[in-house]
DNA sequence: CAAACGTGGAC
DNA sequence: TGTCCAAGTTT
């Protein structure tokens, strides 16, 4: 009898495993904050973010004593900020109404903020032992090619077929093995674009390589054009202080500190767009003088042309009308402030040429 | 349930 | 240079 499926992957995955930090000990902390940061993210990406995650908040309790802040900033450069805010809460959730114990099973592990259905298999398959599916992008594609499944990606259909066949092949008892093996393959080997079919260990049981179809599966649906956005910023500068601001909690970079600006109408005036959004926003007039360059940035569903002014007030307070909160702040401090990648752009400009705040000087 | 949610790297 | 992609979750 050939081996099954499981079997041939096993033994693959006992060759070539990749040695990765969450793996050498893979207790529930662990594979939970390394879970969290591999959502939509390269291996390559989380690492330095894991050790330096690692180092600052070693266990749950650390975590939840933490300030969103510093959470915040261990961050940073991460993207999906929700996935911080919720780690944070789930932290606190576990340590005061959990008694501090991790969930153990799928079902207490999805109560979690930021715990789905994924994130609740791999937990209690890599760091409980127990026998539960795990269906990442890479297992996707993976069963899409072996099983040659020809669903639109992502669709009902393709998923509950996916979910099933995640299911149905786990061994009794390896099951975190398997789930990371699978993701193993097709990181290293059933990838996106040329996966390297002749050294798979499935190919003897892939579909789509059997009828020569692998490169077409997973099949993809249609992207939309992403729209572009002007925005306005504003450093409004006071003896020699900057005034920065807090982003909402929900939306985008939320809690992320951020210079008081936003989106230009189409066909307005740039500075009169921004203008109008400081008083919307502050409350006030603000002078507007010179510009402070032009940011490119995109974002998953849209792209931005940043342009930032140097300004100053009326001569009245801000108010906060928007904002989390506001604050005034030395320039060198800007550093302490998380923020999204545009306006630590526009911070470490400051700081590297504080002259260009004051040219009188 | 379609849309929102970041960023960096490869081609 | 623009597009695609990468260990998803939430609303």
């Amino acid at each position: 009898m050939s081996p099954s499926l499981a079997e041939n992957l096993l033994d693959w995955y006992q060759d070539h495993a990749r040695s990765l930090p969450w793996r050498d000990n893979p207790d529930p902390y662990n594979v939970w904050i390394a879970e969290i940061m591999l959502q939509q993210t390269r291996v390559e990406t989380v690492l330095p973010y894991y050790d330096r995650w690692m180092t600052q908040f070693p266990a749950l309790d650390s975590l939840a004593q933490a300030t969103q802040q510093e959470v915040l900033s261990a961050w940073e450069g991460l993207g999906y900020y929700s996935r911080a805010r919720n780690l944070h809460r789930a932290a606190q959730i576990v340590m005061d109404e959990l008694d501090g114990k991790f969930p153990q099973d799928v079902k207490s592990l999805r109560r979690l903020p930021g715990i789905g259905r994924y994130t609740a298999g791999a937990i209690a398959s890599i760091a409980f032992g127990l026998d539960e599916p795990a269906l990442d992008g890479n297992i996707r594609r993976v069963f899409s090619r072996v099983f040659d499944v020809r669903h639109l990606a992502r669709s009902k259909e393709s998923e509950a077929q996916l979910w099933q066949l995640a299911a149905s092949h786990l061994p009794a008892g390896r099951a975190g093995e398997y789930n990371q093996a699978l993701m193993d393959l097709g990181s290293l080997i059933c990838t996106p674009r040329e996966p390297d079919c002749s050294a798979c260990p499935l190919n003897k049981h892939c579909q789509a390589y059997f009828l020569g179809v692998q490169a077409e599966r997973p099949l993809r649906p249609e992207r939309k054009s992403l729209p572009h956005h002007i925005v306005g910023s504003a450093i409004i500068e006071r003896a020699g202080q900057v005034l920065i601001a807090q982003r909402p909690q929900d939306g985008l970079l939320g809690g992320l500190w951020e210079f008081p600006g936003g989106k230009i109408e189409p066909g307005e005036d740039i500075a009169a767009g921004l203008k109008r959004e400081i008083c919307e926003e502050l409350g006030v007039e603000i002078e507007i003088g010179p510009a402070y360059g032009v940011y490119q940035h995109a974002y998953t569903h849209f792209r931005v042309t940043l342009h930032a002014f140097l300004c100053q007030l009326d001569g009245r307070q801000p108010q906060n009308l928007y904002h989390t909160s506001l604050a005034w702040t030395e320039i060198p401090s800007l550093v302490d402030y998380p923020m999204g990648k545009i306006d630590r752009q526009i911070s470490n400009a400051l700081i590297d040429l504080p002259r260009s705040l004051a040219p009188e000087i």
